[in-house]
DNA sequence: TTCCAGGCAATAC
DNA sequence: GTATTGCATGGA
């Protein structure tokens, strides 16, 4: 039986180091990514670098539930572009982030969660926030909190996502759909470390987006 | 044209 | 607790 450590390492061993979380306006470079996708930082794990990036992170998490990564992007230049990318700036021009982020789907739904966690953030001034402070707030569910310590505040939290319960319901790993099951079981099976954790997340998801995107699943018995 | 994307909340049972 | 539905743009 595999463990998820071998399993790790047979997927770093296929895609390298991933980079995550893309930060726009890094000139990171990955290999592995092409077009006009940026923002990743291989083996380099000293992000966030700054309030400002942290902010970021939190707005890309929010702006990536159920789309993909290329159409966030779009919306967070243009965030950016107009120095919105701050909970006062995003509070104090809510019409305008509506229409700023629209290239990234459900803007209607998207634009509140932003406000949302825009003034909960703000209230933090500078705190780190509790998990279940941030499945408090309106937009943020299990994963997208997850992946906001994990990435933004940078504790030892494992990030389930739909592709992950692709993966281990298909290797065999666990038969349920049930996500602190499925969170509790990397987190109880691998040493409690934010750069094995962040890593391994990516490169489910870039694994994934190989095996377990259109149906039917390709097979993907190498990695037993 | 159809399918998919790094979910979530509301609702119904 | 589990199942279903609306939410929306853009690329393959």
């Amino acid at each position: 039986m595999l463990t998820l450590m071998q399993l790790y390492g047979k997927l770093l061993d296929s895609y390298g180091h991933q980079g995550w979380w893309p930060i726009i306006g890094h000139e990171g470079n990955n290999p592995t990514k092409t077009g006009s996708i940026k923002g990743y930082h291989p083996k380099d794990y000293s992000f966030p670098r700054n309030d400002c990036e942290r902010f970021e992170i939190c707005i890309g998490a929010i702006l990536t539930q159920n789309t993909n990564w290329a159409n966030v992007e779009k919306s967070l230049i243009n965030l950016c572009n107009k120095d919105f990318l701050s909970p006062q700036k995003i509070i104090d021009n809510f019409d305008k982030v509506r229409e700023l982020i629209k290239p990234s789907g459900y803007y209607n739904i998207k634009a509140k969660y932003l406000l949302n966690f825009s003034r909960f953030y703000f209230e933090l001034s500078k705190r780190a926030p509790a998990r279940n402070e941030l499945l408090a707030v309106k937009g943020i569910g299990r994963e997208t909190a997850d992946s906001i310590l994990l990435y933004a505040y940078n504790e030892p939290i494992f990030v389930v996502d739909a592709y992950t319960k692709r993966l281990v319901k298909g290797l065999g790993l666990l038969d349920t759909e049930d996500y602190e099951t499925i969170r509790a079981y990397f987190e109880a099976n691998l040493p409690r470390s934010f750069e094995i954790f962040s890593e391994f997340h990516a490169l489910i998801v870039e694994h994934a987006k190989h095996y377990y995107s259109k149906k039917p699943y390709r097979l993907n018995d190498f990695l037993k």
